[in-house]
DNA sequence: AAAAAAT
């Protein structure tokens, strides 16, 4: 069997190391992977494909089909230069703050201060000497040089060697070690190493400028796991010494090669459980043109930035090249990023089929495949764009599956795409729930909009979830008219509102953010000190994430949800599921509750749109004409027939009454 | 049943 679980090799030339299906079933015969249990090792099996396993496999792959893509490449680039100036600049900006929705397609990114300003920066110093102060624009460099990259296929092969010229630069002794210590670390290398101190052996003059203080690598949970020391220490200058559970538990054995499924709670730090040891792997080698080497797969584009901004640093500290392939974006940089290279690929699932479609992106050489939130992956609706692509992934290689809520649910897909898996369950699915304060508030749907607005009413940031795009635009707009800053946050607004009003919740800009379950899973925004649920979530998972964007990494947090009569078995049924421990209390406005809730009487002074407008568009951008004008964030799309700022029109009088979404209905 | 995810 530990011959099957080794990567098929590429035994002919031209040919794809793929497993049959008599192999296939071989090698998961006998196993039930669902089932096992809390970290259970297999130890009979030998451990997996190391980085020599993915080279060999990839002397496969076609040549020419790069060179096709560099030329289809070269004219897509041309014909897109001169007003694609601004897009091109880089994804990552996305997640900052955007603005203007008029200018949104091209100007997005460039009023983005802070990341335009890093970017330039960056661009200025890249020839000099770096100050230490600069360590976070060192970061971007990637994605700076890239851009130079862009503009010219030809020299493709000159400019890999730059680049990992410029890798040297950084430190060309410590990156060689490391190579050296990566290799021992990949199975025969005993549990514990200690790492020697970069400014005592291995510090150069570029590292020297680079390193502010001595990072004291000693006592690093992170070393002791057998992660590299580059991105150990770019760890340790964050402060993050000591692995989280998750990390601790299943980092080793990703390491090892072994297909994990992770399960830690909400805010554990998933994100580095699975990003740490795929940069590992990848570490040392390069990735073809147009042929990614490890892929991350994500429900959302929030989300496809949050974990492409997480791994950043460490992808650039690991001398290797990432790329956000997300819909709503532009094409242009994700086709040149691809055309260039890209060793880990964040993807939403439709933009990157979009991809392989146009023959931009060609997973035959992933080794490594990820499902961020697989549980919810695994449901109908993505299942069948996940299939499509991970059936596009060569066999054999590792696969990595994390969810707060891993569950049966994803048995299809561990059945299908999984090797051996070992299971590492740091905490039960309920376990985040423990750390926060839940009510659920049985109301009358009269009294819904009140309630709402008095819980909301309340200092320090609120995430507001709603079943439906256009709840969320109605409750947005209530609340604002009742005096509480709140924007809608679903996947009916197009990209550069969402980023727009989700970076100005997360300045603070916007305390209220009124999200359907687009906002669900994986955001992490700071300081999110209360969920209230205006509407059930569909189940107790669901519950979990939403609840979970509060009380994050050992934080407090308060969870509200509130319930109208013909809701309250279900949702009595939802907090018994998710391990809450408690009942529904029946709530009226102005109740003692909802004051314990940290909830108060809100002002009930109008926020006007202009207001709204002016809160979402990030300081250095306001006051330049339009504000209040015709344009820019208009609540979101509107119902077929309906005028804007008239949509309280339709709904007879009796929207009271019946309370939002499905309220009042059976 | 809705939301999300390509244009």
């Amino acid at each position: 069997m530990s011959h099957h679980s080794t990567t098929p090799a590429a035994t002919s030339a031209g040919k794809k190391p793929r497993w049959t299906r008599e192999q296939k079933l071989a090698a998961q015969k006998g196993k039930n992977a669902a089932s096992t249990k809390n970290t259970t090792r297999r130890p009979e099996r030998e451990p997996r494909s190391r980085r020599d396993d993915y080279d060999s496999s990839r002397s496969d792959s076609r040549p020419q089909r790069g060179d096709d893509r560099r030329s289809e490449n070269r004219s897509y680039g041309e014909r897109r230069d001169n007003r694609s100036y601004g897009e091109r600049r880089d994804n990552r900006s996305y997640g900052d703050r955007p603005q203007r929705s008029d200018e949104r397609r091209y100007d997005n990114r460039r009023d983005d201060n802070r990341s335009y300003g890093e970017r330039r920066d960056n661009r200025s110093y890249g020839d000099r000497p770096k100050r230490s102060d600069e360590r976070r624009y060192d970061n971007r460099r990637d994605d700076n040089r890239s851009y130079g990259e862009r503009r010219d296929n030809r020299s493709y092969g000159e400019r890999r060697d730059n680049r990992s010229y410029g890798e040297r630069r950084d430190d060309n002794r410590r990156y060689d070690d490391r190579r050296d210590d990566n290799r021992s670390s990949y199975g025969e290398r005993p549990q514990r190493r200690t790492f020697a101190r970069p400014q005592q052996t291995t510090t150069t003059r570029a590292t020297a400028a680079r390193i502010q203080e001595p990072i004291d690598m000693s006592d690093n949970g992170f070393a002791a796991l057998g992660l590299p020391e580059v991105l150990v220490e770019r760890l340790a200058r964050d402060g993050i010494t000591q692995p989280f559970p998750i990390q601790q538990a299943a980092i080793p054995d990703a390491l090892a090669g072994r297909d994990v499924l992770g399960r830690g709670r909400t805010g554990s730090g998933k994100t580095l459980a699975f990003g740490l040891p795929t940069l590992t792997r990848l570490m040392g080698s390069k990735a073809r043109p147009h042929q990614p080497r490890a892929i991350v797969l994500v429900p959302t584009r929030e989300l496809a930035m949050q974990v492409s901004d997480a791994l950043q640093p460490l992808v650039h500290v690991a001398g290797l090249h990432h790329k956000l392939v997300a819909g709503g974006m532009p094409y242009e940089p994700q086709l040149s990023a691809l055309a260039r290279g890209v060793d880990l690929l964040i993807a939403t699932p439709g933009r990157l089929s979009d991809l392989i479609a146009r023959g931009a992106a060609d997973l035959s050489a992933v080794q490594i495949a990820i499902l961020d939130e697989a549980d919810h992956m695994a449901e109908m609706g993505f299942l069948e764009a996940i299939t499509e692509i991970l059936d596009l992934v060569p066999e054999g290689g590792q696969r990595l599956l994390f969810s707060a809520t891993l569950d049966r649910g994803i048995d299809t897909v561990v059945d299908r795409y999984l090797t051996d898996p070992v299971t590492h369950s740091t905490d039960d699915g309920t376990a985040s729930v423990t750390t926060m304060e839940h009510h659920a508030l049985l109301i009358e749907p009269r009294d819904k909009k009140v309630v709402t607005a008095e819980v909301a009413n309340r200092s320090g940031r609120t995430v507001v979830f709603v079943r439906t795009k256009l709840g969320a635009d109605r409750v947005a707009t209530e609340l604002r008219e009742q005096g509480i800053v709140a924007a809608a946050l679903h996947g009916g607004l197009n990209q550069g509102q969402r980023n727009k009003v989700l970076s100005a919740f997360k300045d603070g800009r916007i305390p209220v953010l009124v999200a359907t379950d687009v906002a669900a899973r994986g955001i992490h925004v700071d300081d999110v000190s209360l969920v209230l649920q205006i509407d059930p979530p569909a189940d107790h998972k669901d519950y979990l994430h939403r609840a979970g964007r509060t009380a994050r990494a050992g934080e407090a947090g308060t969870v509200v949800t509130l319930a109208l009569p013909h809701q309250r078995k279900g949702v009595q049924r939802l907090l018994d599921e998710a391990g809450v421990g408690i009942q529904l209390t029946k709530a009226r406005p102005g109740d003692d509750i909802i004051a314990a809730a940290g909830g108060s009487r809100p002002s009930g002074d109008f926020v006007s749109q202009s207001t709204l407008e002016d809160l979402l568009t990030p300081p250095g951008q306001r006051d330049r004409g339009h504000r209040g004008g015709p344009r820019g964030y208009r609540g979101g799309p509107r119902r077929p027939g309906q005028g804007r700022g008239d949509y309280r029109g339709d709904r007879r009088g009796g929207r009271s009454e019946r309370g939002y979404s499905r309220a009042g209905r059976d």
